[in-house]
DNA sequence: TTGGAAAGTCAACATCGCTGACATAAAGTC
DNA sequence: GACTTTATGTCAGCGATGTTGACTTTCCAA
């Protein structure tokens, strides 16, 4: 079944059901580990994934509003509202009265914010190194190329937008 | 592009922090794109991810064990037990007695389950398939070169038995 | 025959999504 | 100035899915 397709006379044998499962259950065995070192540090400090999330793209693009956090991350106001407490609390992230629209609160880490935060990327990164190494640049560019494809287009709006540096 | 790495002392561009970010980034948001689809679905039916995953893996190995869902899975018997036992209830999972030892209880997908299956798969192989298509082959032996080496060995193991056919 | 593996179940709990409703402040509009 | 919209925050409740711990039944194997 639908076990080669062609286009322009050229055989696609990387479009078979099978490859294109392969790829699937690629993403889901990868997907876990790609969570499991920030897991295991963030039950040190009783927090969780969306605790991790949010601090990265605060980290990454620092003095974001609430919105803006909102759509990139795609989760509720409510749900986001939750974290965002949390790490306010704690003294990991700051919230700052916006100076022209002042509705807004731009959102930062403190010190002991970007502490956390290099604390997650770090771990998660020595894995991504490991794999990048592993796999050889050329091997990293085509990952990066099926990934972005595979992002609906609103979440390929942000990546490409923190892409390009703030 | 892909022209920056090189062995043996000399800079490897597709290593720094940056990049490794950009990769960890767009993990992120693909994964979101990956599940979308039967997210969707599921929703009809009353159903969640880890219901698609038990159906996944059942259908992708007819017969296979509880224990063997478990590990796969990375779950606790708790957790699958809930979803195995709503999805046997409601006639989409068949489980046998094994033949030779009666301890295990062999899944099996009803002629109900390989409809839903077929439905969410469907879905998300579409996805792939258009990611695929538009990277082209090169860029797909990559992306599966990186995901594999991003697996935790455990995880690695059950990906390499599944590539090769049951 | 006894120990341990496989499976199932009950209870309790945490995280993190969701909806709905409502409040406040500030900006923008007519 | 009155009205509307936007941005944010909050309360309450719910649902899916993960966890630990305790216990039972079945049954293979040494």
């Amino acid at each position: 079944m639908a076990d080669s397709g062609t286009q322009g006379g050229e055989t696609l044998l990387f479009l078979t059901d099978e490859q294109l499962r392969k790829g699937i259950e690629a993403m889901f065995f990868a997907y876990r580990g790609f969570t499991a070192d920030p897991d295991r540090i963030l039950e040190k400090y009783a927090y969780g994934r969306a605790h991790h999330r949010a601090i990265h793209f605060i980290n990454r693009q620092p003095g974001l509003t609430v919105t803006t956090l909102l759509s990139v991350l795609g989760v509720t106001k409510q749900s986001l509202n939750r974290v965002l407490r949390t790490l306010i609390e704690d003294g990991l992230v700051e919230s700052r009265v916006g100076r022209k629209d002042k509705r807004e609160r731009h959102l930062f880490l403190t010190e002991k914010g970007e502490a956390l935060e290099r604390e997650l990327s770090g771990a998660q990164r020595e894995r991504m190194r490991a794999a990048y190494r592993a796999a050889g640049p050329q091997a990293v560019a085509g990952f990066r190329q099926v990934l972005e494809a595979m992002m609906d287009f609103e979440m390929r709006r942000h990546y490409q937008m923190m892409k390009d540096g703030t």
